[in-house]
DNA sequence: ATTATCTATAGATCTATAGATAATGC
DNA sequence: ATTATCTATAGATCTATAGATAATGC
């Protein structure tokens, strides 16, 4: 096990500290203190890593682009439903990402830019989904396009309120009668 | 005009300040001194009106609870519309409110109560608005209760996208169709 | 007397830089 | 030589408290 094999260990031990830091207290709230004892490290040691704040964000950022990183043309709806199952199944990551994308929307903020491009590109890869699975028009009448904001919509606008209140909202059972609204499949 | 009214005057001011505030910075990055510049006070002259930073979120909550202070029996469907439009024109305020939606998921968040209790009663009277609208089933075969939480998460998710990127997402028409998947109003 | 505001300041943080020390790997 | 980690510390903040000063209102 040579030098760059350990570091990297290291590193990923580090982004996971951040995530659950992340989730606990957001990114601006986040001290780099904290993570690092979380990692048995003082705040340099982890600095030496990481040499700013804003890089251990895109590692973090990063990851999370490694984890839906099943190919476009492969989506499909009832893996997206599995996908929000999962999710249920893990509320610290989704309170990372939740947390971060409530903060993105300020001004300036690091991860602005990360989760703009990240919705354009979900957007685009939903209509292609629905397309393939519904055609042009959805039993309802609308685009793919159309729908495409909305389905996306919906798991967001989901996880916070099951977030806030997990015995109350059953996410993954409203995520499939979103489901049922958009139709039948005509297949 | 006495000192009553005039120091209620000054706190609105504050209030307003600290909304454009949050907006920017979310409500842990909001400093007290940068509110109190806004209004040309110190951050002590600040603290005379708001004995604590929590005593300040708490009367920007309360702000937004005068807002959408629609008695629960009067909300329509098409009121909903309009609320939806009337928000793509004020970004700042959805920007405020989000950004304490997306922390308030983090532990121990001071508005995390706040936005769990308003969603538990706001999901109750939009089931309310959809049972006055729809009857017990909508077209779709749904129940009121279990599509509230979805039109919620709608208008919460659409903000989210539309804060990011307000050029390429058109948050009224969206809302406008999901309504339309939610069937024709059988009156 | 009450209300609004200020100056001074305590006490905690926070990120980042500088530079020392130890261990590892060619 | 490179990598990992530490101590020390600069320089900015931040919230909150204490107490002075001025203006306002009975």
């Amino acid at each position: 096990m040579n030098a760059r094999v350990r570091g990297e260990e290291r590193r990923a031990e580090i982004v996971r500290a951040a995530l659950e830091v992340i989730a606990e207290r957001g990114y601006r709230g986040a001290s780099l203190a904290a993570v690092a004892e979380r990692v048995g490290l003082t705040q340099q040691g982890l600095m030496h890593h990481f040499p700013t704040k804003d890089a251990l964000l895109v590692a973090v950022l990063q990851e999370r682009d490694r984890w839906d990183a099943v190919p476009d043309s492969r989506w499909r709806v009832d893996l997206l439903a599995a996908l929000v199952e999962y999710n249920a199944m893990r509320p610290g990551i989704v309170q990372t990402f939740s947390a971060l994308l409530g903060e993105s929307v300020t001004d300036d903020h690091p991860a602005r830019a990360f989760f703009s491009e990240r919705y354009t590109r979900v957007r685009a890869s939903m209509a292609e989904m629905l397309r393939s699975e519904y055609g042009d028009r959805l039993p309802n009448g609308l685009t793919p396009e159309r729908t495409a904001p909305l389905l996306v919509a919906v798991m967001d606008g989901l996880q916070y309120q099951w977030l806030l209140d997990p015995a109350s909202v059953d996410m993954p059972g409203a995520f499939r009668d979103f489901l049922r609204l958009l139709g039948e499949r005509p297949d």
